[in-house]
DNA sequence: CAACATTTGGCAACCGGTTGACAAAAGGCG
DNA sequence: CGCCTTTTGTCAACCGGTTGCCAAATGTTG
């Protein structure tokens, strides 16, 4: 019943212990370091190894009594299951990949926080990569993973809608922040938020307004310009794409000649990031926010209450986008993927310093 | 050699797909899903799978000519290898787990993708994880790793010395910013910095400082305070800890009242963060920095000149740290773990604008 | 108590690579 | 050309679980 060859998993661990001694020491270190197998509970149990696989796994596929007598045993000799040997025959390895855009990004922190905290929930566990706003790199990413992962959760993906489609081929996606047909997808209702910041803006007086996008291959960003446009027709008020940009508060920063040009009074940014970038940008050029000019960002990010003045902002659900999104893997994977909506994620205006009474000496 | 029960792997993935027609589909919905194996390479080489085996992993083994073919079916075949038949029986699974205390602090921005870069040029993948600044999530968080990893990477660990030990038999491992005894530690030499900071400040004219702390696990911290400590010593200045705690933003807000009831004239906060938050609560209460008070931080991360004033650091080697531990690790798993010491990692004094020359009307 | 239904456990094949041992093939040399 | 060394490829066992199939054990019922 006891393998014979040994000698064989240890090798790379022996490696790491500095040149010593001879052979035979050898054998007295590898006694203690062999992980105990199910070969080794049954043993202990008296059963068979093919007994000791369903007591552990397949709950009700084996009398109480031995069940019993197996997780003590199992208990006993601390055993964990080899997640290499269960994933080769099974294909599953408990595990889920998560790519963000841009780890330094802290819309992703809570997006992060909330999946990670969902998957440990359903014992999984999260494997984080970004793709460093490249869609190329993107892929690499995520063919990488796909290789190792139970599904894979893109978080504003850079990616085209075919090559999301073609990735879902091999294993499941669900993105965040995108709407991909034919694929899961969680987005959060942005028209709420605006509908409330454009009318938060017309009360203040404002007439013409901008918006600062985010990258072109962001399909929030599109998103919620034409959220943004569409409100502002309904209440008749001038709107105009003055500048597109990283979501970085550098990028932000690069927009504020284009902002000053354009002459709006109000200011959308594509996301909280760049709005603290435009706004740093213009106070140093001697504009005052909001007398001389209101900013809004959207998400609600940690930190941006931390400037002065605090930044009006269009919160976003992130923690519960993260969550949801591993539910819904989740599900999908149980199979009690439930055509149910997921729960209704809403924005919402946040209204802090940063938007102000449009100045009568403009 | 085709074996018989393909039906197994693919379980899973039909799954997913929305329960539709009854068997036969099944079958020929598989057919272009399985992936390429070494034996479909061998069959259309007409060599063995082992040589298949070994030409692809064991370089010189094989003949150029039967290695050229056995290439040349291989992407033809589009073959990728089984990372999980792999590490079953040899335990390398080309994967580094990377853990840090938080991933919102941006000191980690760097580290995290200073590592990602080398592990990708060696042709790793790194897995990340946080342990939000807990010890106990920690260990839970690198024993799952362990089970996965080649190594481990621990940055900024909050756990005990022995438990640390303890995990490295089991995986290898390499602490950042932390010292280890019988553990391979990268850390950069804080002196230098610490050594100009004190004496630009007492160029300045300060002659009572203070230090606030990070966490009590933090071996970086108590190493940074006992740095100044010595470099005030020798430069006959007063200096005391006058608080400790998380190192956050929130961290160093909470500092505030206990900075002021200590009088010193300049204060250095465990990092960047602490610094930001202590500043900001400090101007709240109507402290002018630096004109009342000078402020100093660690790190230098992304967003410290952001601040008015921007924030005078002692900037730590924060990416070089990262690419440092996993080219320390990979040497160390490929054997040519030569003992010459790591490349010297050097702190520098950073002036911007929060240190200042000491008040006179105090 | 016999006949039948249901649990429960064991056997063996399998997932897809890796590797020690060995034999066949190729190359070197006198 | 024969003998010996080296290279190259094959065989088979193995990593540690999972699962279809079957037989034994157990339970149920008339």
């Amino acid at each position: 019943m006891a393998r014979d060859d040994e000698s064989f998993k240890e090798a790379t661990l022996s490696d790491a212990i500095p040149a010593g001694d001879g052979a035979p020491t050898t054998h007295s270190q590898r006694s203690h370091k062999a992980a105990p197998t199910i070969y080794d509970i049954a043993e202990l149990a008296g059963v068979n190894p093919s007994t000791v696989s369903r007591a552990l796994s397949k709950p009700g596929r084996v009398s109480v009594k031995t069940q019993k007598r197996i997780e003590d045993a199992a208990a006993e000799l601390n055993y964990r299951v080899n997640v290499f040997a269960r994933a080769l025959p099974t294909g599953r390895t408990n595990t889920l990949g998560l790519i963000v855009s841009d780890i330094t990004n802290p819309a992703f922190f809570d997006i992060i926080r909330g999946a990670e905290e969902a998957a440990a929930e359903r014992d999984y566990t999260l494997m984080l990569a970004e793709s460093t706003e490249s869609a190329e790199r993107e892929l690499t990413v995520a063919q990488r993973m796909a290789a190792t992962v139970d599904g894979i959760i893109l978080a504003s993906p850079r990616l085209g809608d075919e090559q999301i489609r073609q990735l879902a081929t091999n294993k499941p996606v669900v993105v965040v922040n995108r709407q991909v047909d034919s694929i899961t997808s969680l987005v959060a209702d942005i028209d709420a938020g605006v509908t409330d910041a454009v009318r938060h803006l017309a009360a203040l007086g404002h007439t013409k307004l901008a918006y600062v996008g985010g990258p072109e291959q962001s399909w929030m960003s599109s998103r919620r310009w034409e959220s943004i446009q569409a409100r502002c027709a309904w209440s008749s008020l001038e709107v105009s794409l003055v500048a597109a940009g990283m979501p970085t508060v550098d990028g932000g920063s690069k927009a504020a000649t284009a902002v000053r040009a354009d002459g709006a009074t109000a200011v959308f940014c594509y996301n909280d990031l760049m709005a603290i970038g435009l706004m740093r940008e213009l106070q140093l050029a001697g504009i005052r926010v909001p007398d001389d000019l209101s900013i809004l960002g959207f998400d609600n990010i940690f930190g941006s209450d931390f400037t002065t003045p605090p930044l009006s902002t269009i919160k976003s659900p992130l923690r519960e986008s993260g969550g949801g999104a591993v539910r819904r893997m989740l599900d999908e994977l149980d199979g009690s993927a439930s055509s149910t909506m997921s729960p209704v994620l809403r924005t919402e205006l946040v209204v802090r310093g940063s938007t102000g009474r449009v100045s009568q000496e403009k």
